[in-house]
DNA sequence: CTATAACCGAGACGGTACGTCCCGTCTTCTC
DNA sequence: GAGAAGACGGGACGTACCGTCTCGGTTATAG
């Protein structure tokens, strides 16, 4: 998360408490005030903790943000549903569910829109939510082709590619209904969505199979 | 875009110059600067115009910035290229290639994380940027149904339930490989996506009829 | 006491009565908190004023405090009382008095303390305080030197010379004895000091004469 | 100069050297920076030392300057030089000579002017400075009477009344020339000094003897 | 052709948050 | 138990923008 160099260990060491408290009252924060209205100070007075403890362990507003809101994202899980679709339906509904907290909705797309200029931050991003959460998509696959359901794919290249773009196609489909389009990803959407996903445009016929 | 209550006729009428300058000088800083660092003050600066003038025409920021980058996606088309599948590489491909400027990648996600609180603002983005482009999934569609490439769907409230499933995917996944995973929607990301859009995740198998 | 470039006509003028209410609310700080406790956010808050506008108008404390101080010997005066023995304890009296206010008190030898390391800041004190007060010299010396009292003094040179010495001897003992020695100057201090200072130290005798 | 309680003869004994070392590391932070950007963490790292050892000795920044410049003082001698006028000359150049210093000039004024509010720094002040330097008056007088220059003043009230009025104008006026006036004391100032001080403002005459 | 009204530039205004610095205290490990 | 190290809660700093306001001045239509 953050870390100071390795070879400090004179003096008084980092409260533990006090990360625990600066992340919930960011989230908190979050929820009140939205993305925009969150100060540093006040997350510092809603954590008990003046501005500076904040200061030493984060570099600013978006890096502090990013851990907030990845730690929400940990929750999610992949249990065996017995199908390909059924395991796809039941993670995109996590990850919706997810994405309508007031903490995640309003933090998110803002360092991701900050992220479009500051490098390191992007790569937080990555390496704090994207990357933590492709282990579903990995697998989700290996689940789908032990059961037959898709091809073996034996060139890691091409395969690492697949990976990157269903997670592309399913994260960027969640949160382009859920934060643009502004509608809830609800069952009968993750539904039509999944359909489209494993089969594509053209299975527009019977639907009711899908559950 | 912006309108007084339209009764009044007498006075000094607003520059029409004063518009067109102030939306391409918040293009400008928004390349330089990106969303959080810039300011109105610049942007009055630049546009050689006074703050009030700014504030005369919209209510703030956020709105100025919808608008400034709106008028960059008016430059869609869906030039007819024979195939559903060649019809939506190109237009995916058009997305792409303005997602990749930085006054969009900059501006285009802080708005929409800001609309998050801010109903006004959402109505705002799906009028100006949302709903002026699902004209081209329509249109795509009608053209692919007229080729037999897609069945016709007869239930009016279904098929628009399609549009914006199929709108919140594309959109979704140019936004999510460009700014999220910050990876390039070269052709070939976009012959794949192409494909699974088009033929669901079962079709790994050989590739070489796609460009 | 400070001003803008001359040629800057457009715009909204600064605000007259917030000069004045800056400078009374530095006094009133100064009087309850003292110099090291004061804070220009404290000051903005009594005066009912923005920090930035103090910010706009002085360049720090230091400056702030100097003109708020000198304000208060601008009362000082010199009335005619018959003698110049009558004559310079009248105004060292006066001196007194406002170097016993706590608001000259605390800042006075601050803003000395400061300017050690600050030539702008003792020009402004020497311009704002000092010369100002110089006239009293000036005048006296001139008063006594028509009544016969003391006599004419043709070099130039030499002369000013000498108003700065008895300048530094004044002002320098009543300062030393009020704020260093913190005792009261008071009258019977006043009367000896004023002995000493005509006629020199071995004048230790007779002092019935002296009021 | 500070002192724990006598009982406390347990544990690892207080460094010696860490006295001399803050003194010393304070009056160069003193001439670097001044008084008001001289701060105790500094302090403390150009003496090789925790800033809790320095709250250990010392109660704060005020009184630790108080006694790293009153060591300053305690170089001032009163060789007898043969007459009355030469001794003060003697001595008023030693103490126009200190206060020249850097770390005199800043730090003098500034806990003189803390003092305006701190009753015990006042006394520190009056204890280590002041009443240790008084000695000076008092040796110069007794040998001015001895050698039949000064009258007697068998009133001892009256006598220390002299002393500390003598101490004033005298320390007043080398200070106010120094910091206020902001200009040297050189000799032909000291000269100019000692005969108003001996023999009052109307000897403007001859001044051929004074050397 | 003059009044009136809304516009315009400039920039000061009250205010909020920033990120930094230092304070004086505390907690830890080491000597 | 003193000491070095450094984190802690707290407060002020001086700066940057915010969105509003008050100026003097300009450019239209309406009378």
């Amino acid at each position: 998360m953050h870390s100071r160099s390795p070879a400090s260990r004179t003096g008084r060491p980092r409260s533990a408490a006090a990360d625990a408290a600066i992340l919930a009252a960011t989230r908190e924060a979050l929820v009140e005030l939205g993305w925009s209205k969150l100060s540093l100070g006040d997350v510092a007075a809603r954590a008990g903790v003046a501005k500076t403890t904040i200061y030493r362990r984060w570099p600013g507003k978006n890096e502090l943000v990013v851990d907030a809101v990845a730690e929400l994202f940990d929750e999610l899980e992949l249990p065996d549903r017995g199908s390909l679709a059924a395991d796809i339906e039941g993670v995109v509904l996590q990850f919706a569910t997810i994405l309508a907290l007031p903490e995640a909705r309003s933090g998110l797309m803002a360092v991701v829109a900050e992220a479009t200029r500051d490098e390191a931050l992007r790569e937080r991003i990555r390496a704090s939510v994207v990357d933590r959460q492709k282990r579903l998509v990995l697998e989700g696959r290996a689940r789908a082709q032990a059961r037959g359901e898709l091809p073996a794919e034996p060139d890691p290249a091409s395969s690492a590619r697949t990976v990157d773009l269903i997670f592309d196609m399913v994260a960027g489909a969640v949160v382009h209904r859920t934060l643009v389009s502004a509608e809830p990803a609800d069952e009968e959407w993750v539904r039509r969505f999944t359909r489209v996903l494993l089969h594509g445009l053209g299975s527009q016929g019977p639907q009711g199979a899908s559950t």
